[in-house]
DNA sequence: ACCTGAACACCGTTCAAGT
DNA sequence: ACCTGAACACCGTTCAAGT
């Protein structure tokens, strides 16, 4: 597969001399080192140093730091949207979908954020929503159940997937001992269930997600039963 | 029931004339600002700023800013904790629930996050999840079930909610209007559906959450029918 | 014992100046 | 047309100094 970017810079040889900045490479650049030292690190001086440019140079391709964000997390939505495969079977579909939208929160935890505070939806994302909304139909919901089914599970992939992103696996291990610790006169439900507590944030999450998908399928059914 | 800050002040009479800083008037302080400007407003100049202050005084109180936020958002989760009701019916316990927290993270998008990235859980937490637990045993689930489906439960939660915490009423406007706007041969399903979505976060929280309760429910009927 | 205030090392962003 | 660099108005935090 070629990315614009490549095909962009096939076309123009001289770019060796004149180099200059493009979103594209500002893009790149910002993505890369999200991934290998977290978002947080990320500020425009360090970002145009990576690039050996002024910091203020990136102002000449984004009106401000948001909309580079913005651009981003297109980047990586439109991205995912390209790698998904279309399912038969809506069920895997959606969990395929599922999981690897989590894998990108995961890896990148201000996403979310950046998706949710956008004004107008990121074409990688309506693309995803796409390809739910076409599962939940064929699961059988309705369009009014089908769209709210989306926007709930789309906001429990994004947002459980962010929040874990936050806590490492020593986190996730004080906090089962700590619920293991706690009074059991006063705590007796949890400390009854703790050792089963954080123990892996993908288990739950995998829980949580077939949960959704089962009531979904029951109310699939129901509706369709009801339509025939 | 009395805080530590209180009993510290009995043991301290004199503090009348000396007035100085303790940890609650910080935290209430703060937590006063983030309501009525943000999370985002609430710089430490500003609070000390906010208490007549020199910012710097709050580092006599809290190692840094992340204790404080820690605290604030202990003080919110334990607030919430004495105001819920035990109920007899579980499902209506967990709703009200569900809906209180979505409240508390709805006034407060940063919440999640910080009892995330908490090293120990917040005892308001464990509080909640003790409630939370309760109920979920109530409903059929075994211990492992208990645990996994609390996790998942209090991420969709405070992660849904605090994503919906970013969008306002106007954005859910233009993000629908932009759906219905898409090519209807690329994005059949989106625009089929388009009238129904992001009308009111709320309604989607609520739908997604029956979906949760309703597989929940589901699992407990087969756990107590297969150990009777 | 507790608070102040200068200072440090950062931010995002603007704008006149360079080429 | 595009990039630079000084400057502005902020951050959280440290530390010597005050009282």
């Amino acid at each position: 597969v070629t990315t614009p970017d490549e095909a962009r810079s096939k076309h123009r040889p001289e770019s060796v001399r004149t180099q200059g900045l493009t979103r594209a490479t500002i893009l790149d650049t910002y993505i890369g080192l999200a991934d290998r030292e977290g978002p947080e690190a990320v500020s425009l001086r360090r970002l145009g140093a990576e690039m050996g440019v002024d910091a203020t140079a990136i102002y000449r391709h984004f009106r401000d730091k948001a909309e580079l964000l913005a651009a981003a997390a297109d980047r990586l939505l439109s991205r995912l949207a390209d790698e998904v495969e279309r399912r038969d079977d809506w069920r895997i579909g959606v969990t395929e979908l599922a999981l690897a939208g989590r894998a990108m929160y995961l890896a990148h935890p201000r996403l979310a954020h950046v998706i949710a505070s956008s004004d107008e939806p990121l074409p990688g994302n309506s693309r995803l929503f796409e390809y739910l909304l076409g599962y939940l139909r064929a699961a059988g919901l309705g369009p009014r159940e089908a769209a709210m089914a989306c926007e709930a599970l789309a906001g429990y992939i994004a947002g459980t997937s962010s929040l874990d992103a936050e806590t490492g696996e020593d986190t996730n291990v004080a906090w089962r001992r700590a619920f293991a610790a706690l009074p059991a006169d006063a705590f007796p439900n949890a400390v009854a269930v703790s050792s089963y507590l954080y123990r892996g944030a993908n288990d739950s999450f995998r829980f949580g997600l077939d949960l959704l998908l089962d009531a979904i399928a029951l109310r699939g059914e129901e509706g369709s039963a009801r339509r025939s």
